[in-house]
DNA sequence: TTGAAAGCGCTAACAG
DNA sequence: CTGTTAGCGCTTTCAA
């Protein structure tokens, strides 16, 4: 609370403070169309000695145009999500468009609920993590005649439009450098995966990379909820308790490779020379680690930014043509616990 | 792109296709007022074949209410931002009110222009963090007549209410817990503070106690940008070599305090007994490292909650009596790097 | 360069 | 229980 007004200013305010017709405020106030120098700053004087703010709501339905941009994402405690929305902000802030953030908590019907939530403010554009939906979410989609741009992941049909990188790829490409620098006993560990597709993706090419070779994952551990470096810890030492031969450990995410980092300088392991070990992210929150843990960069800043350039062209620019699919390549980072010497 | 028809479906289609008045939809689909089962189900049926989505845009400025709840953080990437949206949420999921988050930069600029942007939405109420604001800034809330919850310090004076914890308090206590445990010669980190006033307090807050005590930092060291790991590490070297003698370094976040740890950890330094460390936020990440570091928690969930929960009551009640500053109790916790045996 | 009229799609308020 | 009427505050369109 505050003023003691209930009721908010509107044009009609301004208009009468400053003499003006609401029309010829409503000009000055969006810059639109010409209007005198003189009338222009009795109306912008009053406005602002009276405090007006527009309201968005009503100029909305007038114009039914929204400059909203939709960003619907898994989790905002995931690292990777922020720096997208950083990459989706950094472009859209030199456009009139704003990115509205909605979190579905990696749950299908969660995310359905968010997506209509969004839909009903008849947004300009909507971001999406995943090419996983639920059919009623498609169908929105679909129904709701903007562009929709999925991001993160390219293994699968857009509805509109993706932007992302590979994740079965990636985790072929993981596996494959793997092999190459020697190492056979390798365990896997990452989140409980039924509703993170792209961790499953990573996982089944990495497993699909590694027959080819007629090598097999030796075991895995999975983990949810909790402290990712605490989890990498634990799963690391309960892992080589069980298979103690292993050589190599391969992490669905950087944090819980951190982990197991510690527990591994720990045990005193030699890193790389007896056990070698990689994650999934390219987090710079890793950089000062006693080693620089292998990983494979996701794109994220780059996803952002290239998914927001395609919505904001496609507001431009409804009739442009589309490209389906922008697949952005992920390059693998070595640090020092790939590189056997 | 998707529907080839250009016109968003309204209330009137659906009014049509179910032969039930506007009105009469309107209120099936707000589950306002008495409506026939049987009329009920068409009106359902109908809105569902066609895939109708409401316009709240509409909706909004006919009644003259937006379920919208305007958060305002400095950042994503601070973890503890995450949190505290999380706190939030966890909240508003029980009520019709929905957080939409604006992002600042910690630039009292930027936070004016979002703050202009979401109350031209006309939202139902603010949550913004910090007590510090431009004049204008602090005008708009003033005039705009609704609930404005400012977050995470509370010192200082509300514009309506807050919440949060004494960050003046929490460094002084600091202070205190480590003079308690003999340290003397205690070293500073922190980021460069000219915009992040809590960390600013807290360091106030520190020396202040130091001071009654007669002790003084030896020296002080300041960062901005780049991995908070690595420069922890980087300024921990610097300041050791610049002041062997130091018998405790104190962080401003726990992400630097962590990089502090590993150098210390790197040169085989007795902790806690040759140098003590502490950080600050008590963030879950830090479970797994090789200390536990000892930190002091910010109350970042909670103060979300609360917050959210002041907003959700007002917004029921807007004549309710209000608390102004609602400060809550951060505790210290020792880990194994502040104790000494 | 300015103004007047007519809605945008929905809901409050009131009738029936 | 259902429908009718009259806007919400702004912008589009057209006229002056």
């Amino acid at each position: 609370m505050a003023s003691d007004d209930p009721r908010p200013l509107t044009l009609r305010d301004v208009s009468e403070a400053s003499g003006v017709s609401e029309m010829t405020v409503s000009r000055v106030l969006r810059n639109r169309g010409d209007v005198s120098h003189a009338t222009r700053e009795r109306v912008l004087e009053a406005a602002k000695t009276l405090g007006y703010v527009p309201n968005k709501i009503a100029g909305a339905l007038a114009s039914q145009r929204v400059n909203l941009v939709a960003v619907i994402i898994p989790s905002l405690r995931n690292m990777v999500f922020p720096e997208v929305m950083a990459g989706i902000s950094g472009v859209l802030e030199d456009t009139e468009l704003q990115p509205v953030v909605g979190v579905t908590d990696y749950m299908p019907e969660k995310e359905e609920r968010v997506l209509y939530e969004m839909l009903s403010w008849r947004p300009s554009g909507v971001i999406v993590a995943g090419l996983e939906h639920t059919e009623a979410s498609i169908a929105m989609l679909k129904a709701s005649g903007i562009p929709v741009v999925e991001i993160m992941d390219t293994d699968g049909k857009p509805i509109d439009c993706a932007v992302g990188i590979s994740h079965r790829r990636a985790g072929r490409e993981m596996a494959r450098a793997i092999l190459k620098q020697g190492y056979q006993r390798i365990g896997f560990m990452g989140t409980k995966m039924p509703l993170d597709h792209r961790a499953r993706k990573r996982f089944e090419g990495f497993t699909e990379a590694l027959a080819k070779e007629g090598v097999e994952i030796v075991t895995q551990e999975f983990y949810s909820g909790g402290s990712a470096l605490a989890k990498g810890r634990e799963m690391t030492r309960t892992m080589l308790e069980r298979e103690p031969e292993l050589d190599f450990l391969y992490y669905s995410n950087d944090m819980i490779a951190a982990g197991g980092l510690m527990e591994l300088l720990d045990q005193g392991i030699d890193i790389p020379g007896q056990i070698g070990i990689a994650g999934f992210n390219g987090v710079e929150l890793l950089d000062g680690l006693p080693r620089q843990v292998a990983t494979m960069d996701a794109c994220r800043t780059e996803i952002g930014t290239k998914a927001a350039q395609v919505i904001a062209a496609r507001v431009e620019n409804p009739d442009a043509e589309i490209e389906r699919i922008m697949e952005l390549t992920p390059r693998i980072s070595y640090g020092d616990t790939l590189k056997r010497r």
